[in-house]
DNA sequence: GCTAACTCGGATATCTCGTATCCGAGAATA
DNA sequence: TATTCTCGGATACGAGATATCCGAGTTAGC
């Protein structure tokens, strides 16, 4: 029962992806977490494909939100890195063996399988009633309400004025 | 974000120990499932740890309950097998990088582990509301009555009468 | 009291999946 | 039109889960 670690990567992309007004290249992202920037593109294009940032390639490409922050659950980001299956996978045991249970009575999921399934759905929706607008609004209570435009203004120097570092 | 498939074993194992009145070893549950008897050992092995099944050894020795079955949430069953860490680990990224968060600033955790936190609670509060016993109701209800005590008798020829098979 | 057989428990190979990386395809700029 | 920068998929590596075996301990029977 582990998440993928590039899932934190991705969910602190779209919160900083917030404050930019132009769009962020993978490499500038890994710079300001530092971290590996190849990695990192594995995981933007996870997003990508997932259809929550839109890519423009070229000389001023990069990453943008395709939609509005408070219209982009937790749990499309998790899901888009993570995969969509669930983490309990009902093998039908009880089909199997001497005393196996007869086909005629399995046309409901088993006991386990439901305990499981409903856990998970309950995961899935304490995920889905979070945005990456909510994540934003407390960055902006924890840190203050100047510290996620600065982030935002340190990618924009990317494409504004490549002469920053 | 995968279970262990052992996790279904596992429980399968607790719920039909509940019908079982004397040690059943692990060869008979992995019999009974039809799966193999050296991983389910190391499953069962992973609950005598925790203290939810006691082991008996010697010649008519096996695994019992060591509590009533409505005193054992899924929760320690899956938490028993599958370890006990959260599925999200924060590798606090804010902190690195050119415009790293300033220590003074990370008293709390930030807004992505918090959900994060929020969300796997919830699971853990969803598994923790279920009881081994609750699930062997249920199995009582979709199986009739009887299905649940043919297996416990079924469990139970093993060290009553040798000759069954 | 002793032997023998059966049990659990931990230590040991194998293998899938996540981690990390690289190079080619495509587009906008100059 | 050529160049430079971007994304995208295909490719090695490593950790953790999967599956297994053999030794330690205990009980039943003789």
């Amino acid at each position: 029962m582990k998440l993928s670690g590039g899932v934190e990567w991705a969910l602190h992309c779209c919160v900083v992806l917030t404050a930019a007004s132009a769009p962020v290249p993978a490499a500038r992202l890994a710079a300001l977490h530092d971290v590996s920037p190849s990695y990192l593109a594995k995981q933007m294009q996870a997003l990508s494909r997932a259809g929550l940032v839109h890519s423009l390639q070229g000389k001023t490409g990069g990453y943008v939100l395709s939609k509005k922050p408070a219209d982009i659950p937790l749990l499309d980001v998790v899901q888009a890195v993570d995969g969509a299956s669930p983490a309990f996978v009902c093998t039908e045991i009880r089909r199997r063996g001497p005393l196996a249970t007869p086909p005629e009575q399995c046309v409901k999921q088993c006991p386990i399988a439901r305990a499981m399934g409903a856990a998970d759905a309950a995961w899935r929706a304490s995920l889905a009633a979070v945005t990456i607008a909510d994540l934003a609004a407390s960055v902006e209570g924890d840190s203050g309400p100047e510290a996620l435009p600065r982030v935002g203004a340190w990618l924009d120097e990317a494409t504004g004025a490549r002469r920053s570092d």
